[in-house]
DNA sequence: CGCTACCAGGCTGCGCTACATCCCGACGCG
DNA sequence: CGCGTCGGGATGTAGCGCAGCCTGGTAGCG
């Protein structure tokens, strides 16, 4: 468990080039599954660039997954997402994913801090961190969101 | 458990039309998922018509559902067919289907046998007798499959 | 200067749907 | 028993509508 590190680098916000590249897909793409997945909602800057956090990487991962690997529509995938955002903790084997709740280490002197044994509660507070740090930025709207 | 009655009539064979009214769908739709679906492939009596059994209709509805209500594409719903069929057995609680093997009580004089408390044996039984009825008929190709 | 946003339109293939044509089996009739 | 008729089925080809992606244009921002 701990992190999920699947090839996704140590940051917070990721611009759309950025996801592109990690989920190896189109710009126009993710802005039509945004269109059409309203689990997938990036939030964004003042400037109205799309700010993508892991999650939302993890959503689009998930979302290519089920058009291309599992063959459904756009309709059938959404229900899909639906159906399994609603049901965690119901249907106790549903498919696969939904593993677990997903450490997010921060940066440099986050990694500074978290020297030492590998600690659960220490994880944990870092996941706060970040978490606080995120809503944080979201919040200073004049504040630039460069990574 | 036991006999399955979705609806599904005493029969043994069904022509496409019959079909068609069961599951409500359309004849080309029947043919055509037929050209798709390596798993849905109907028995042809002598003059080329086609014989559903009741498994056929079984595959159908399930058809059906994985494209109208589930939103696959038709090469998701192939996929999902093929993986349903080899992993039956693995994967404990897989979707909902594969529920348990069907039990195919036959016509008038089988239900004559039949007679009694159901037991599984006698169920079974006759199950094979129909399935032996049915490889008599498709062989014997001068013969009338009237229903 | 590159990356991004947004909009409008175009394009391709999936999944039916609609003919056209032929064949077969069932039924009534003499 | 053969015969005509008639409805359902088989096959093939062609067309249609839309989901889902792709392109181009214009503009803003860092």
């Amino acid at each position: 468990m701990s992190t999920q590190d699947r090839r996704i680098p140590n940051k917070l916000f990721f611009k759309i080039g950025e996801v592109c590249e990690l989920t190896d897909t189109q710009p126009y793409v993710l802005r039509y599954w945004e269109s059409e997945f309203p689990s997938l909602a990036p939030a964004k800057n003042s400037s109205g660039q799309r700010i993508y956090r892991r999650r939302d990487i993890e959503t689009v991962l998930r979302i290519k997954q089920l058009l291309y690997e599992e063959g459904f529509t756009i309709a059938g995938a959404k229900k899909k997402l639906e159906t399994e955002a609603a049901g965690k903790g119901a249907t106790p084997s549903s498919e696969a994913a939904l593993a677990a709740a997903d450490g997010a280490v921060a940066d440099d002197d986050a990694a500074a801090i978290a020297e030492g044994k590998p600690d659960l509660t220490r994880e944990a507070l870092l996941e706060v961190r970040a978490e606080l740090r995120e809503i944080l930025t979201l919040l200073d709207r004049g504040g630039k969101i460069t990574n």
